[in-house]
RNA sequence: GGGAUUGUAGUCUAGCUUGGUAUGAUACUAGCCUGGGGGGCUAGUGGUCGCAGGUUCAAAUCCUGCCAAUCCCA
């Protein structure tokens, strides 16, 4: 077979979207459904979905949050309740409109996200400040109609996601709860997937549409362009007036409740395959890998392979021991190599093979897939393999970074601005935070805020675009 | 929203211009030989040619509509 055909057949560097197609399909994580806009989780994929929920899990419940169910299925006349958010996902809500042959007369919505929903319930179940805070997180898909450009992960129709509303009564309680969650956020990012994130606030343009603000977490990818890894809400009352969301206080005086949502999506696994990925397939981070270390055992007769097997059997059973999810590969028929590029191409983050030359020297070759590197490690260091894992999930985060402060670029000069925009990057770069600069600087360059990082307040620059007094100094790219 | 390209076995593909029931590779199954970076030989299995209409004695091929994918522009 010709060796190109088998595994990625473009280059990550030469055409960044089909190699990211590519590794999706090939790699087995994700297949299209037939419908437009709509793809279909396999095993690996959905493992690594399930590994970050509960990381998250565990975080959100030392956190108090609990979860819940809701239903997929939200009725016109409560979408509409809140009028800005209602116009911001119109063009974008499927409609269910008959029941068998029957017309419905209130049509119901496939969720675009639950907030009108879950505050209407959220409006029986609170009436006293000791119902509050509220806490609930609910894992379910969100709807949202994708016309064109759908991509596995990172745009499509239905997405699975997490979407958490809390409920406080006062505003600083709510305002700290938003940024607990983004904090959750960012170091699960980081320390799971090995993916840095920069944090700040959305722009008033950019914000989600019914919040007063929004907080998000963006990364950069290696095309330059930049990715919205998920958000934090401070919705203030804007819900809870119109679903009447109120509590009597302690003076047994009625109030509106404050409140926040947030979500992440499997997104983030888009991300983690176009930040980590190569020219050979997969790379995954050792923390969320399915498989973490996989043994392939080489002999080239029934003998060897007796005393190969006994080893390799002894080997996997101590690395499960030490929690380590492992898997030999004894596929009969399949040579080495074979086996070596596929096991790459699906990304394992560690592999370990043993042959008859490897039992003489009471050793074995460990092979790193996130730099491929191989080398050798004796059978008495065996207990050293969580140690390596760990190495390499921190590893994979420190050279992210690099990448991505390489592709961070502070700029000042308009011009230049407009022709490095072009190879991507985030570019730190003065505003007056003025609507119409933003919205030009988007028309003229399809850069936008992507973050307004905390802390960036600067008036002594000036804005890039109208050349008068800066106030803060965003960070605009060109995004997903 | 506008435009372009594409759809034939699990995968890639020939055939389409000039209509006559589909080519090759790989994968898969069985057996033997192999085995430290995508092995070899032999014999097999697998297709309503994306879907629905139309033209025709006859459609993968020509026409229309739809579905899906990819890319470019807004």
């Amino acid at each position: 077979m010709v060796k190109e055909d088998v595994g990625i057949t473009v280059a990550k560097e030469d055409d960044f979207s089909e190699w990211y197609t590519q590794v999706v399909l090939k790699a087995k994580l994700a297949d299209y459904a037939p419908v437009k806009g709509l793809i279909v989780l396999r095993p690996d994929g959905y493992s690594i979905w399930e590994s970050l929920r509960s990381t998250f899990d565990k975080k959100f419940a030392k956190n108090g949050i609990r979860n819940g169910f809701l239903p997929i299925l939200i009725p016109e006349s409560l979408l509409g309740k809140e009028q800005k958010h209602f116009a911001g996902f119109n063009p974008e809500v499927f409609w269910v409109t008959h029941s068998g042959t029957n017309e419905i007369g209130d049509r119901l919505a496939l969720r675009p996200t639950s907030e009108t929903l879950a505050y209407t319930l959220y409006s029986k179940w609170i009436q006293s400040w000791r119902d509050l805070p509220l806490k609930i997180n609910f894992w379910n898909t969100a709807l949202r109609a994708e016309i064109k450009a759908t991509k596995p992960f990172l745009r499509t129709s239905e997405f699975l996601w997490q979407e958490g509303h809390t409920v406080h009564s006062t505003e600083e309680e709510a305002e700290s709860e938003v940024m607990k969650i983004l904090e959750i956020y960012k170091n699960t990012v980081e320390e799971e997937l090995a993916i840095p994130v920069t944090t700040g606030k959305k722009s008033e343009k950019e914000k989600f549409v019914g919040a007063v603000y929004t907080t998000t977490m963006e990364s950069i990818m290696p095309d330059g362009k930049a990715l919205q890894m998920g958000t934090s809400h401070f919705l203030g009352q804007n819900f809870s007036k119109p679903f009447e969301v109120k509590f009597a206080d302690k003076d047994n005086v009625e109030h509106f409740a404050w409140q926040t949502s947030w979500g992440v999506s499997w997104r983030l696994i888009g991300a983690m395959i176009m930040v980590h990925g190569d020219n050979k397939g997969l790379v995954l981070p050792p923390k969320v890998a399915p498989i973490q270390v996989v043994i392939v055992p080489i002999y080239k007769n029934d003998e060897g392979k007796n005393i190969v097997s006994s080893k390799v059997e002894d080997i996997k059973n101590e690395l499960e021991l030490k929690e380590i999810r492992v898997h030999v590969d004894d596929r009969e028929g399949l040579s080495p190599g074979y086996k070596f590029n596929d096991w790459e191409l699906k990304g394992v983050p560690l592999r370990i093979e043993i042959g008859p030359k490897d039992i003489e020297k009471q050793s074995m070759i460990i092979a790193k897939r996130y730099n491929l590197e191989k080398s050798s490690l004796s059978f008495t260091e065996i207990e050293k393999i969580p140690t390596i894992l760990n190495e390499i999930q921190i590893d994979m985060l420190k050279n992210a970074k690099k990448q991505s402060e390489i592709n961070t670029i502070n700029i000042s000069n308009y011009d230049e601005f407009k022709s490095k925009i072009e190879k991507g990057g985030f570019f730190n770069a003065p505003w007056c935070g003025e609507l119409q600069c933003e919205e030009k600087i988007k028309e003229e360059t399809g850069a936008d805020i992507r973050v307004i990082p905390f802390d960036c307040e600067d008036r002594n620059q000036k804005c890039i675009y109208c050349q008068s007094q800066s106030k803060i100094i965003p960070i605009f790219a060109r995004g997903y």
